[in-house]
DNA sequence: AGCACGCCGACT
DNA sequence: GTCGGCGTGCTC
């Protein structure tokens, strides 16, 4: 018997092979199954979607190749897993291949049957059930929002402050769930990779080694694999990951939690453009699984999806402890001398915490010495000759580094341009705030007369392997007085001895073209106030500090009251009469090319197609502009936005436009790529 | 995306 | 004379 089955193979949407292909097979095969195909002169991995209805076949049955092996001891991924895939495929605008086969764990689409025979043996037996009730005592409001989490359908928004126990609320619910449901699985999605190994040793602690297992792409191949298939094999009963596990195949799905869910890592930035946020949504709609998004300051998607009454909001206020949260002091600038750096308030604050032997975190959003190196004689600029940017000075090794494309050079002498020696810095980063602390607490002194300890953290001082986490263990072990750094000091680290929080120059996002940068920048801020202060003991002195030349932005007034619904009402009504996100929806169309020219002339001829396609009445299509950088590594960037009001209509009309970009054939394109729902225009 | 085929410049 | 640049086209 020659059977005629439809597999998905890993093509890009850009291809014309979109769709499912058919292959012939002697034995049947359930949708879901995994299988070795021929792809022209390649054999790949796919995944059996459907079988080919009767004389449907497009092909002729004598050119159909065969299904070379199927992973027939591997039960076949689920209706529900294929149907997220399919959503995520057609939301995000690529193939279905392409999402099916990139959320499968890289070396199970290597195996071949005989090595998965092997790894199945090998597997270990299923993850127990919950332990004995445990955990600390509930506060009220904890209580209170597990009751409703079982009592109501959500999805629930977990609004709670830094240190209210937010984390408890997901262990508990899990635990109730497994209570109930012995065979039952959780998924709990975290930002950062960073953050997994802290939730994990939680997790593990109050469920067992058995029953957890982690997906991340920190994780070297065969672990992912290993984790991958408890969860497909049911084993592990709470998978925590990064992203890419909203796509891990759970059978027994019944709980989702997503951590910090307004942060922007949840959105892939290439390849398939998915929110694992909305997607996690989407997933558990469609199990019938429960969904609690938490976050301090959650986004203004999920805060408006609150107010028009589609999730429901659980309010955890108090900080655990009854700690208070930090008092927010913001410095004026317009009242200090020019070019101060650090205002004398906040450097008498510093140092009284270092006298005290305390800890304060400064940080700065900015790598670097300085942002530019500029000659004072003629109008010479660090530019990068690949990108239109200008390279970074490093002064630790004296180096000009572009942070779009890696180009780097030794700083000159004198300036490249007229030979001038006196070229300068313009601006100030880490690597210079670091510096200039030293100086300005050179006679600084801790407990017992000691001098004052200052360390860096940033993208370059942690780049080494083990980097991080030994600067993290010198906080920890209150090796170190003042920590300067960009804003991953910012970012989940339990610091228990930090009393004193301060970021020294916010206020470039209150004048960005990003409107999304004001959201950010408060998220930012209440995050690192969340630093301060852990301890409950030291919570009553504990500080966050903001030096700003716009004191009385309302950004800055609703912080100071840690009032983030102030700020999310004024963001939303601010949002709502300029009709953006979450009041209108968007689409941005991405195009590289040879010159500025061409990749515009792709965007121009796709915004010429788009009248009278499917949707386009209720769709605004912008007009082609270079991006913000507008070349990067000598590849010239453009992009184009694409509105409407309803997100059927622009759903619709980027369906329709799909064949009409494929068409495009323009010498010198190099890419092009659709982003829905951007994070960044 | 891969991977081939195909047609024009600097090398063993 | 070939190696290799990337432009174009195909994959059930």
């Amino acid at each position: 018997m020659r059977l005629t089955v439809r597999v998905v193979v890993p093509t890009p949407a850009h291809s014309t092979l979109s769709e499912p292909l058919s292959y012939a097979s002697e034995l049947p095969l359930a949708p879901g199954t995994l299988v070795r195909v021929p792809l022209g002169r390649r054999e790949v991995c796919g995944v059996v979607w459907d079988e080919a209805a009767e004389g449907e076949a497009d092909l002729a049955p004598d050119q159909l190749k065969s299904v070379i092996a199927p992973l027939a001891q591997l039960p076949p991924l689920s209706e529900a897993w294929r149907q997220l895939v399919t959503f995520a495929a057609n939301y995000y605008q690529r193939s279905l291949g392409e999402v099916a086969v990139a959320a499968l764990p890289p070396q199970l689409r290597e195996l071949d049957a005989a090595q998965l025979a092997r790894r199945l043996k090998r597997a270990g037996p299923p993850g127990e059930g919950p332990a004995a009730p445990k955990g600390p005592p509930l506060t009220a409001e904890q209580a209170q929002a597990l009751a409703a989490i079982d009592a109501e359908p959500g999805p629930f928004l977990l609004f709670g402050a830094t240190g209210s126990g937010k984390t408890e609320v997901y262990l508990r619910a899990v635990q109730a769930l497994l209570q109930r449901e012995p065979q039952a699985q959780a998924l709990v999605l975290v930002p950062e990779i960073n953050l997994t190994p802290q939730l994990q040793a939680r997790f593990v602690e109050r469920f067992g080694e058995a029953s957890v297992v982690a997906i991340h792409s920190g994780m070297t191949n065969p672990q992912r694999l290993r984790s991958w298939l408890a969860a497909h094999l049911g084993q592990a009963r709470i998978v925590l990951g990064t992203r890419m596990a909203v796509f891990a195949s759970l059978p027994a799905l019944r709980l989702v939690a997503v951590d910090e869910e307004h942060d922007p890592s949840y959105k892939q930035q290439e390849g398939a453009r998915y929110s694992a946020r909305d997607l996690a949504i989407y997933r558990a709609r469609l199990e019938g699984a429960k969904v609690v998004l938490g976050s301090a300051t959650p986004s203004l998607e999920s805060w408006s999806a609150c107010e028009r009454g589609r999730y429901r909001r659980l309010d955890m206020p108090a900080r655990v402890g009854a700690g208070a949260l930090p008092r927010v002091r913001v410095v004026n600038m317009n009242h200090q001398p020019r070019n101060t750096l650090f205002s004398e308030p906040l450097l008498a604050a510093v140092r009284e915490r270092i006298a005290r032997g305390e800890q304060s975190l400064i940080f700065l959003n900015r790598r670097g010495y300085s942002p530019v190196l500029a000659c004072g004689a003629c109008d010479w600029r660090s530019e990068c000759p690949n990108c239109s940017a200008f390279r970074v000075f490093h002064k630790i090794d004296r180096t000009l580094r572009c942070h779009h494309c890696g180009y780097t050079e030794r700083v000159p002498r004198a300036c490249p341009a007229c030979g001038n020696v006196d070229i300068a810095p313009l601006g100030r980063g880490t690597e210079q705030l670091e510096e200039q602390l030293a100086q300005l607490l050179a006679d600084a002194q801790g407990p017992g007369g000691r001098p004052a300890r200052i360390a860096r953290m940033d993208a370059d001082s942690t780049k080494a392997k083990g980097a991080l986490e030994q600067q993290l263990a010198q906080v920890h072990a209150g090796e170190v007085d003042v920590l300067v750094g960009t804003q991953m000091v910012t970012k989940g680290h339990d610091f228990r001895r930090i009393t004193l929080v301060a970021a020294v120059n916010p206020d470039s996002a209150l004048y960005s073209s990003d409107f999304r940068a004001p959201e950010r920048l408060f998220a930012l801020l209440m995050q690192a106030a969340g630093r301060a202060g852990r301890d409950a003991a030291q919570a009553a002195a504990s500080e966050m500090w903001v030096q700003t030349w716009n004191p009385e932005h309302a950004l800055f007034m609703a912080l100071r009251k840690h009032d983030f619904p102030a700020f999310a009402e004024q963001q939303l009504k601010e949002r709502q009469a300029a009709a953006m996100p979450p009041f209108a929806f968007q689409a941005v169309l991405r195009a590289e090319g040879r010159t500025q020219e061409v990749a515009q002339q792709f965007l121009q001829a796709a915004a010429d197609a788009a009248p009278g396609l499917d949707g386009s009445s209720h769709v605004f299509v912008y007009a082609p502009v270079p991006m913000t950088v507008q070349r990067v590594a000598n590849v010239e960037r453009a992009q184009l936005l694409v509105e409407s009001t309803s997100r059927p209509a622009l759903q619709a009309f980027l369906a329709a436009w799909q064949p009409v970009l494929q068409e495009q054939r323009i010498r010198g394109l190099i890419r092009w790529a659709v982003d829905v729902d951007p994070l960044v225009i």
